[in-house]
DNA sequence: TGGGTCACGGTTTTT
DNA sequence: CCGTGACCCA
């Protein structure tokens, strides 16, 4: 093998790219080759020798996964015996618990849930809690580690204890239909290992060499999974940049890239900070923006490419004159020659596009609208996807719960109630049920007419598991055959699209089917599960998305909007103000060739007409000139007039820093009380 | 059982 | 404004 792909990296790059034994902080800069340093140190350890199946390498994202794997092994030999594995996090996990989850008393045969099923299961257990609330409360208690019982002895709040409540129902009720939530594939395999010290000692044993990608989006359980991982070596290399870390909100902590160093003794540290996509102009307004953080490793983007057009600034009455100006400058360079997919529009908050898509209709530009509604959440798809699981697996009672009345064959509520409540009382699933119980005691819990409409139902999937084992393509014909699913579309609202859908998911099990001879139902079945699908990146339109969508993307011509106070920087409950730096930071750096930000005076949202002022974020970026009074950290000032949800209007009359909070001194009424700044609204 | 109406609440979301 | 969930009636 030849090691010429060291010779196209630069210093620092070949420096992390070569470097062997010990753990190793890549810290790489927006647009400074992270991707190319990593596979290449991934090709060098195998061209020095060291075992393939040694190294392992973790993304979050399917994508960077495939990016990763399509690069890396473009420079080794790809006859090799065996390839190193390279994968996602979770798909790390349920390999894992495909080969362990016995240690924990439960069966392999587990069926991974996606969120929107979780919400589901947590509604149907409690009526006054919000889903979502409850849900991620879970999810950080499992990211924490905590069982329930931990979490239900910690709870002092009324609150709390119901939610420890409902965890400790939502995770018996998982166990006993063998589920399991995109959180439990990090959680579970972490609990087998350090229950197991053996397996422990000889998995980390397996994997010498580990590599992590988007370090800084860890949280606190997958770094101690990492820790199990290379406690026996050492050999770890993570590589991040603790200036885009901007899922602080979903439990990712900052704190294990910054303090990376500490935890893991002698570490190397390389910084990449040479960067190859921005000109100067917009590397010096990001540099000058996020050089407001404090939380910071210290980094700073070294331009390689020269100085460019200024960055612009539209200022707007209102989101139409927004539209309009943005609208115009696309049409002028479409006009001059680029082409649209080198334009994106970034904004903070989804609902921005709304004004956006209206106008671009209007001005007959063609758009698409990166990250909304994933093709494997759609409900027609959700329910193709419990009809396979319910094929392979009896025990299945959720997915059977989705499917018995879809499409609709009089199974209502409370026939699906009376099943469930059974299958709880006896401890035989829903579906065995029904098969194992004559027409006659079956109507004996649901009446005569449900009974045979359930037993033609099983009969109909018992068919159907028979023709799979003999024939996965016969399987495919048989299958809309026996259930008029498709067909249950006709004519009604959306159907066309929802039909597209089914057939593209038809297509796709084919597909399937023809290039993994080998594999059957299960096997496709765990690949949807963790699959997110980015959309194909492949007509010509001007994207538009949420700058967390736009993470690892970049544009030759860039717009943000919605550069408001309120709106970016975001403030609301738990809002960080470096988090949202961070956010400004990440989409500047989007921009190769021309950033224009934007902003308005006024704008539609909720249903109101909201007045604003422009974003500090402007300001400290050095895009307008003088600062902002607003800009005490709270945002308050004595004798604001404020509101809270129990205590009504008040005046504040202090104001006092706790830690990112204000502690602001309120007088309700001639009662003064000590509040939290995020729990008032000012008025 | 399931269609229709009303009240409510509303960041970001890799798996 | 506009999507979701709860509740009511045929």
């Amino acid at each position: 093998m030849s090691e010429n792909f060291l010779l196209s990296l630069n210093d620092s790059q070949q420096d992390a790219a070569t470097h062997i034994d010990g753990s190793l902080l890549i810290l790489a800069g927006a647009g400074s080759g992270k991707t190319k340093t990593v596979t290449s140190r991934l090709a060098y350890l195998i061209s020095i020798g060291i075992d393939p199946a040694s190294i392992l390498t973790l993304t979050f994202t399917n994508k960077a996964a495939r990016e990763m794997r399509e690069r890396a092994f473009s420079m080794i030999r790809d006859d090799m015996a065996t390839m190193p594995l390279l994968c996602t996090f979770h798909k790390f996990g349920l390999l894992f618990l495909k080969f362990h989850m016995d240690r924990l008393g439960r069966k392999n045969n587990f069926v991974i849930i996606d969120t929107d099923d979780k919400k589901r299961i947590l509604r149907s257990m409690n009526k006054e809690l919000t889903t979502a609330l409850v849900a991620s409360e879970i999810s950080k208690y499992k990211n924490s580690i905590l069982t329930p019982e931990m979490a239900k002895k910690a709870a002092e709040l009324k609150l709390y204890q119901q939610i420890a409540d409902v965890y400790e129902k939502y995770e018996n009720y998982l166990r006993e239909n063998n589920l399991v939530d995109f959180d439990d594939l990090l959680l579970l395999p972490y609990k087998i290992l350090s229950e197991n010290t053996a397996l422990a000692k000889e998995t980390s044993e397996k994997y010498q060499y580990i590599m992590v990608d988007e370090y800084q989006d860890t949280n606190e359980l997958q770094d101690k999974l990492l820790r199990t991982l290379c406690s026996t070596h050492n050999n770890l290399c993570v590589v991040g940049d603790d200036d885009q870390s901007i899922y602080g909100w979903r439990g990712a902590t900052i704190k294990n890239i910054l303090n990376f160093p500490q935890n893991f003794k002698d570490t190397k540290v390389v910084k990449l900070e040479k960067n190859y996509r921005s000109t100067h102009t917009i590397l010096d307004h990001a540099n000058q923006l996020i050089d407001h953080n404090r939380d910071r490793l210290g980094k700073k983007l070294e331009g390689t490419r020269q100085k460019g057009n200024s960055v612009k600034v539209y200022e707007s009455h209102d989101e139409n004159e927004e539209t309009r100006k943005i609208a115009e400058d696309i049409h002028k360079l479409i006009n001059s020659g680029e082409s649209a997919r080198d334009i994106a529009i970034l904004f903070r908050v989804n609902a921005l596009s709304r004004s956006l898509e209206e106008g671009f209709n209007k001005a007959k530009i063609s758009y698409k609208l990166v990250g909304g509604m994933k093709f494997y959440e759609r409900a027609e798809v959700k329910d193709l996807i419990a009809y396979f699981r319910v094929l392979t697996n009896k025990n299945d009672n959720f997915s059977f719960k989705r499917i018995v009345n879809k499409p609709k064959r009089g199974i209502g509520k409370t026939t699906v109630d009376k099943l469930d409540a059974h299958s709880n009382n006896s401890g035989v699933p829903i579906f065995k049920l029904i098969d194992n119980s004559t027409p006659e005691e079956l109507a004996v819990i649901v009446g005569k007419k449900n009974a045979r409409t359930l037993k033609v139902f099983i009969a109909s999937i018992l068919d159907l598991r028979d023709i799979i084992r003999e024939s996965k393509m016969r399987f495919l014909d048989n299958f809309e055959d026996t259930f008029d699913f498709r067909a249950s579309y006709d004519n009604v609202p959306d159907g066309v699209e929802r039909q597209a859908n089914i057939d593209e998911f038809y297509g796709y099990l084919r597909d399937y089917f023809i290039s993994n001879g080998h594999l059957g139902l299960e096997d496709f079945l765990n690949e949807v599960a963790l699959a997110s699908e980015q959309d194909e990146m492949g007509n010509e339109a001007v994207s538009m998305m949420s700058i967390h969508a736009s993470k690892g993307l970049e544009y030759k011509h860039l717009f943000i909007i919605g550069m408001e106070e309120g709106f970016f920087p975001l403030v609301g409950d738990g809002s960080d103000i470096e988090e949202e730096r961070r956010l400004g930071y990440v989409s500047f750096t989007r921009a190769m060739d021309e950033l224009t930000v934007s902003f308005v005076h006024s704008r539609f949202y909720k249903g109101k007409r909201a007045s604003l002022l422009k974003s500090r974020f402007l300001s400290e970026s050095g895009l307008v000139k003088g600062s902002l009074k607003i800009e005490r950290s709270s945002g308050y000032k004595k004798g604001d007039l404020v509101k809270h949800k129990i205590f009504g209007m008040g005046r504040v009359q202090k104001i006092m820093k706790v830690g990112k909070e204000s502690k602001l001194t309120i007088n309700f009424g001639g009662t003064k009380r000590d509040i939290l700044s995020s729990f008032v609204e000012k008025i």
